[in-house]
DNA sequence: CGGCGCGGCGCG
DNA sequence: AAAGCGCGCCGCGCCG
């Protein structure tokens, strides 16, 4: 039964015994089910494993499909087993949900959001009622369900890769970023000084006695925003803001001392030894990912502020000994995934190549480098003032189809409609505030400029959604792609002596940033690895765009560190 | 005391 | 100069 199975759904029985059910999708009929049995307490992660590595020997691959993979996937990483495809039901069912909208029944159980990891009895002592994963019924159900509406081939793929996400994110998070507290203790005392015995490190406490002397105001709070914004006005600073932009644009000696004192307090605050201490374990930094926490499909993060940290910090991204990081990110995502989903052959070919924006400037739109890039911008975003609105014709004129796609999101937007991405991901409907907002339009003139305000803000989200949207399809079809090829690398002489025991032989992904990737790297396999990082970009691009001619260049480092 | 909104700023 | 999209986290200050 087993080794004929095509997927096989996982879940629990009314005393939360962990049940296994094969499925064989056949193609007149649909989803048959071969049968069940249930696992006794403790052998679950070998079991999975097992089923894995004989179905990998027969050149087959097994679907797990359970509730959550943020639920079931870490307790199997935990023992060492790695599955290749799953299917995240409660991720596919948002998707599914809101792009086909009245396809499957609201499900409590399945419409709320469910991150935690299973309790570790469910997979070793069975406790008395603990475990809260989902009844095997349930789970085969809505299986069913979603295989019987996901129909359209984008969607399929989308799930499929939003479904891979899932497991990329748990596996980094069970490997984890290499983080040298040493670097990044080195790069705290250079930028912020000591740690004295009584509070804050030595360069603050001095940059603010410099800031308080040149307000001429001994007392002067520094960290609270209204009584500093008084303590520059009574100075003779008629900022309206304490923002470091506005502040810079003032002329006054307490000014560079204070935006040093800001910049180095974010800097303590966000990611000084507190965060050391918080979030770096045994030499790795392991955050929590968000897979599908944005609307557009982007990754969210919580905890840590894994998609924050500043680039100051990079250098403390150091690979075990023997080891390498390789470090890629992608120039100019976004404007490549809209040409191409445009099919803007003329901005594909402004594109080809290493830099797009320089692409603009030969194709004389706009005068430099920095002036393109804020058109493009702008045509990403919504731009209505400044150098981008001005440029935007100019922009219009030699990519009308590109220009016309993010023209024609802005306006279904403004309109009150739906828009989707490449693959079928759509928008949320407005809210009901948004819809009295545009039926007021016509009481009084504030009524009308309140909502065709409004009306702008959802074009300007409307129009970035569709390219942000299929940006991050692409990153994922790139991950995906790319943790199947590392782990058909052999496994090294080396081990990373801190990663998980799935991933400490072999090159594997450490981190991820909408556009960028961290694979950690045996030394000697870590030029292999940048080539499986390119040849995933380029199939990213196939799989998405099939063969309409666009290039994703990466930017690839290889070293000790993953420093600029 | 904890929860929440805000200003501010880090990342893409 | 910052703008126009999407996030998370910090400290502050207010509220219950």
């Amino acid at each position: 039964m087993w080794s004929e199975a095509d997927a096989i759904c996982l879940g629990v029985d009314r005393g939360d015994r962990v049940v296994a059910a094969a499925f064989r999708r056949a193609d007149p009929t649909g989803l048959v089910e071969l049968g069940r049995r249930p696992l006794a307490s403790g052998e679950v992660a070998a079991w999975v494993g097992r089923r894995e590595s004989e179905a990998h020997a027969a050149g087959r691959h097994i679907r797990w499909v359970w509730s959550s993979t943020a639920t079931w996937y870490p307790r199997l990483l935990d023992a060492g087993v790695r599955v290749e495809r799953c299917t995240d039901l409660r991720l596919c069912r948002a998707i599914l949900s809101s792009a086909l909208d009245d396809a499957l029944p609201p499900l409590p159980v399945w419409d709320a959001p469910h991150e935690e990891p299973a309790p570790a009895a469910l997979f070793d002592v069975v406790p008395d009622g603990a475990a809260r994963a989902e009844e095997i019924d349930e789970t085969a159900a809505e299986y069913a369900r979603q295989e019987r509406v996901a129909v359209s081939s984008g969607l399929r793929l989308l799930l499929a890769a939003e479904s891979a996400g899932s497991l990329a994110a748990a596996e980094m998070t069970s490997a984890g970023l290499p983080w040298n507290r040493g670097g990044h203790e080195q790069i705290l005392v250079s930028e912020l000084g000591e740690r004295t015995a009584a509070g804050r490190p030595r360069l603050i406490e001095e940059r603010a006695r410099e800031v308080r002397a040149a307000l001429d105001d001994e007392t002067a709070s520094l960290d609270s925003q209204p009584k500093l914004l008084r303590a520059l006005h009574r100075a003779g600073v008629a900022a309206e803001s304490t923002s470091k932009w506005e502040l810079a644009e003032h002329d006054h000696p307490a000014i560079a001392p204070l935006l040093d004192y800001k910049r180095m307090m974010r800097l303590y605050t966000a990611n000084g030894w507190g965060w050391l201490d918080e979030w770096v374990v045994d030499g790795r930094f392991r955050p929590t990912y968000v897979v599908g926490g944005v609307v557009t499909g982007r990754w969210a993060s919580s905890g840590g502020g894994a998609l924050q940290i500043p680039r100051l910090l990079r250098p403390a991204v150091r690979a075990d000994p023997g080891w390498a990081i390789v470090d890629a990110d992608v120039a100019q995502l976004e404007p490549r995934v809209l040409a191409a989903m445009a099919h803007d052959r003329a901005m594909a070919a402004a594109a080809a190549g290493r830099d797009l924006y320089d692409g603009v400037v030969s194709a004389g739109v706009a005068a430099t480098r920095s002036e393109a890039k804020y058109a493009v911008l702008g045509a990403l975003y919504g731009s209505t003032t400044g150098d981008a609105a001005r440029l935007m014709p100019r922009l219009r004129r030699a990519f009308p189809r590109a220009v016309g796609l993010t023209d024609d999101a802005a306006l279904a937007g403004e309109r009150g409609e739906r828009v989707s991405t490449m693959l079928g991901r759509t928008s949320p409907a407005p809210g009901p505030r948004w819809e009295a907002m545009q039926q007021r339009a016509n009481a009084s003139a504030a009524d009308e400029r309140s909502a065709r305000s409004a009306a702008r803000e959802r074009g300007r989200f409307t129009r970035n959604f569709v390219v942000q949207g299929t940006a991050a399809e692409w990153a994922l079809a790139w991950m995906a792609d790319l943790r199947t090829r590392l782990a058909a690398f052999p496994p090294s002489e080396v081990p990373a002596p801190r990663s998980g025991p799935a991933f400490a032989r072999r090159p594997h992904l450490a981190f991820f940033l909408h556009d960028e990737v961290i694979v950690h790297a045996p030394a000697d396999q870590a030029e292999a690895a940048a080539e499986a990082v390119r040849e995933s970009a380029a199939r990213a691009g196939r799989l998405l765009f099939g063969e309409f001619p666009i290039d994703f260049p990466l930017d690839i480092r290889i070293g000790p560190s993953a420093a600029e």
